[in-house]
DNA sequence: CCGCTTCGTCGAAACGCTTCGACGAAGTTC
DNA sequence: GAACTTCGTCGAAGCGTTTCGACGAAGCGG
């Protein structure tokens, strides 16, 4: 393996003249620069990236640090990951995946400490996510996928549920539909703050309550178990539901078999629209789902985009940006069978 | 951040007994070992990765090298990720994810020569594969998820497919199916020499003729469409097929829409059998899906286990195994309405 | 044409660790 | 008890870069 010696005596230069060759730190001749580059292609030089880290104090690795519980990775976090890493690629960084959960904050404390990742990209962020502090603390640059409760000093991404949910809620009340049933996260997941669940149920209630309508709200856990379970709670509560509205990938194929299940077609007696999802999952269903088609991919690129930005150029600070989610109308959703039959919910503001 | 000169100060040893105590290469004295440990308590000291890597030449970094394509990862190529960085983790390494598909061979070539990685670990891997050949150029410690056609000098850890299919075409012969087709992955896929793809089909061929049936084999692009056309396509070569065998996470999801479509039901005029599938994606269909479940996870962890002892032991070599899938019987296999209507394949080779 | 920048290059000192050789002190062997 | 080991520790030499200060050689204003 060559080393930046052997070049420097095979173009007859100084180790240092190479080295601003590598680096473009101070102006080189361009017949200097030539020698160099001659004498790096002869001997298939790479530079050692241990040594570049140390002298140079920048590692250029970046952490995306991600949950990966027992369930792994959906298609929308995956997109994240191929986003974050071909950006990653382009801004010459490498990306270290790391399964740093919520629990063990010691492991992120040593991975911090340890000065091999120049940035961080957190995901899965918790409203309260003590990870935040650990990495401030360690004094690690970080961008977020999703946001904390208290998001003023911090750089992030994430989607924009507010409108996502609007958009939704729009689309299913234009076709007609008045009892709309949104089947959240688990009740776990609520309650443990995670930021995703809690600001579409919010969006949910605003989004209703605006059409004069009443927000129904159901928990399912992230199965296909969960959302048949999910759906009969659903109908229990609203019997004449016309459409159900879900962010929980796994759930809504539950959701789905057990409508088929009651003998109810989709979407002639009710229509589904799923949130936060990919295309490639949405064309699975039968009939393919009327989606909410996550930015997947762009989070992930954005995210690096302003890391790199930030660690690259000097002071580039708070990058906080959101992306809604595009409507993208499959065969799920149609106008509902039996309008009129409909009892209207209990805040009836028509006519004012 | 403090630094070994601290703690050794400190301490009041010198660097290179901070650097023993660490690392344990020689012996050090209880005494001695303790005055350091409690001064390296005292500064929150970590060691410098970087300084680490470049004195012993060694990261502690291991590659974890996946294609990441248009779609992503699948819930079983999520498995290995997991199942690899928690063993990493366990051996006291990193894992870089890097999407280094097949195209960009000089950009492999360039993070295997830049001395960052101590091993990799190649998924996806194609019988002829050029990434091994830059990988074992650059003097990178392999260890492949899948097979190369030649693997006499490589190390690697794959499903058994031959077993695999066995089992599978097994189950459905002892369910009375006589007409079975299989739905491989996509035609350009097999002309690539994907090895998973390749295998399988011969292994049903030999599993079929076997049984004394007629192997019907159909390939299908990996969307929820060429799981359709490809069911369309098997109706099409075997009018009377009771069952259907498929490697392809997503073209199942058609082919169960399409059977729907067709006002056939599963399993009662048709059994679907899913190989190499996970659980959890088994359960997202309506049925639940009968699948050869794959051993995804320790796929994962089996492979960063051989290059860490490769890497840390003197002299292991070549560790090969072959992990098979484990049949998992759900709602989508029983046996054929109609055994007696169903023609016999060409050779009848009943009673010898 | 004298003093001043700017340009292009060099040598050497870091960067924070591992590892090698050395060396007293203590323990073993015959 | 002389000759060897082994044990525990130290100092110093790397590891392969980056980066800082220095220094001739040009270029330039007055």
């Amino acid at each position: 393996m060559a080393t930046m010696h052997d070049v420097a005596r095979l173009a007859q230069v100084s180790v240092s003249t190479v080295s601003y060759v590598l680096t473009g730190t101070r102006p080189i001749s361009q017949a200097t620069r030539n020698k160099v580059l001659a004498a790096m292609a002869q001997l298939d030089y790479q530079p050692n990236a241990m040594a570049r880290g140390l002298a140079s104090r920048r590692s250029r690795i970046l952490g995306l640090l991600m949950p990966m519980d027992e369930r792994g990775l959906g298609a929308t976090e995956t997109a994240f990951v191929t986003g974050a890493a071909a950006a990653a690629s382009v801004a010459g960084y490498h990306l270290v995946l790391s399964p740093v959960g919520g629990g063990n904050l010691d492991d992120l404390r040593r991975l911090a400490s340890q000065r091999m990742l120049d940035g961080v990209v957190l995901m899965e962020v918790q409203l309260a996510d003590e990870r935040v502090t650990v990495l401030q603390e360690a004094g690690v640059p970080l961008v977020l996928i999703g946001r904390t409760g208290d998001t003023s000093t911090l750089s992030y991404v994430d989607i924009d549920f507010d409108q996502t949910v609007r958009e939704a809620v729009a689309h299913l009340v234009g076709l007609g539909h008045r009892r709309i049933v949104y089947v959240n996260h688990s009740a776990a997941t609520l309650a443990s703050g995670y930021g995703p669940a809690l600001r579409t149920r919010d969006a949910f209630t605003a989004a209703m309550t605006g059409h004069g309508l009443e927000p129904v709200m159901i928990a399912a856990e992230d199965s296909a178990a969960g959302g048949r379970a999910a759906l009969a709670a659903a109908f229990a509560q609203a019997p004449e539901l016309t459409a159900v509205l879900a962010m929980n990938e796994t759930a809504i194929f539950g959701i789905l078999g057990e409508l088929t299940g009651r003998g109810l077609s989709v979407p002639d007696d009710v229509s589904v629209v799923s949130m936060v999802t990919s295309p490639q999952v949405a064309e699975l269903a039968t009939p393919a789902l009327t989606a909410m088609t996550s930015p997947g991919s762009a989070l992930g690129r954005i995210a690096i985009e302003a890391l790199t930005r930030h660690l690259d150029g000097p002071a580039d600070h708070r990058h906080q940006q959101l992306l809604p989610c595009a409507l993208e109308v499959r065969g799920s959703t149609a106008a509902p069978r039996r309008t009129a039959l409909i009892t209207p919910g209990p805040s009836s503001n028509d006519g004012g």
